[in-house]
DNA sequence: GTCTATAGGAAGATAGAC
DNA sequence: GTCTATCTTCCTATAGAC
């Protein structure tokens, strides 16, 4: 066995926390012990707590910096062209592709959150998640809104809530079953749903704002 | 110490499986150790495997006999008066004040289901309820059509998909956040856009018609 | 057939060596 | 300041007593 190089304490805190989250993703919240997260960390057990007080802090910290990354990608995604339901379909496809293509991210995501709801030092980084995204989501659309020249008439909040536990919900579904296509279909039927509350404000011809209604 | 009367093992079975759940609502998966479904139980922790092969199958029972219980109620609410927004949300909302009367029992079905994802044996009634609650939705949706003389203009099984998705996700929005006017009105929204996918196909009576719609 | 003492292992954490 | 041998605790499961 090879001599432990003598590594500084806030090195070797990036390094669990690089090897705690490559551990939840392939075993999940149940697999990742101190242990499992040294050893895929190549370091004794024994240096864990040298850089964390607590295995609960560090999953607190890996949720803090793990969580927030989710929606960034897919609140990008807004684009011009189309009709509105293309807009919003295009844009809740963005966050989906991410679940296709990591479902293992989502995955632990929901461990993280139901342990969160047993655990108070969880708590804090899985309630900003779930107020984050309906926020995020919000904001989307008032992008989009402002984009295409219309207003929703229904309260942007709410509407964002439907959206979010659409997402979290199919996402679930998806996690379960392993079917996109019944995932990609309800997505769609959501878009044409969020679009049809779109209501033209904009003026584009004069003769367009009595038929808009 | 009270000497252990002699019980049979079916007894102990049912009482095993009745501690389970107990515990299981008020200290969660991760708390559901065999010792403590014991202790619940009153008997003696070794008693376990003379009942059980494992901690595993005790959780797979559980949740085979839980998790369908979980929609019974909510498929019996159809009624017939109001418009057909109506129907629909009495539907949404018959389910829903199971989830706010009993957001533990919740809170363990999503425990159930994240520890499924990672436990075959655990994966079967899991599947199951995933697959049997848009199967029941989708059976409502029917009955709805039925009674209030109706087509859905948009798949059925895509439609109660969508209803699911729905539901999980508010129920996970408001485990973490507690805000049950916030589902609610997510809840209403939804119907909305559900009953705007009915189409109506058969003449209703007169006396029918301006309560319809 | 019913029950229990005990094995066997893995977890998180710490005291103290270097 | 950095590292590790060891402690305590709590788990599931079994072998064998009644």
């Amino acid at each position: 066995m090879a001599v432990m190089p003598r590594i500084s304490a806030v090195d070797r805190r990036a390094q669990l926390l690089d090897a705690a989250w490559r551990v939840l993703l392939a075993e999940g919240i149940g697999g990742a012990t101190t242990r499992a997260i040294c050893a895929e960390a190549g370091m004794p057990q024994g240096a864990f707590h040298y850089c964390f007080s607590s295995r609960d802090q560090l999953l607190t910290e890996v949720a803090a910096v793990m969580l927030p990354r989710e929606l960034s990608a897919a609140t990008q995604a807004i684009s011009r062209g189309g009709t509105l339901v293309d807009t919003v379909h295009r844009t809740l496809l963005a966050y989906w592709e991410l679940v296709e293509a990591e479902p293992r991210v989502h995955q632990v995501i929901y461990e993280i959150t139901a342990l969160a709801l047993r655990d108070p030092a969880l708590s804090t980084p899985t309630r900003a998640r779930y107020a984050g995204d309906p926020t995020a989501v919000a904001a989307v659309l008032e992008q989009i809104a402002e984009v295409r020249g219309i207003v929703w008439d229904r309260q942007v909040p709410v509407l964002a809530a439907q959206i979010v536990a659409v997402l979290d919900g199919l996402t679930l579904q998806y996690l379960v079953g392993g079917d996109p296509g019944a995932a990609r279909e309800a997505l769609l039927a959501c878009a044409q749903d969020v679009a049809g509350r779109g209501r033209r404000v904009r003026r584009v011809a004069p003769a367009l704002v009595g038929a808009a209604r």
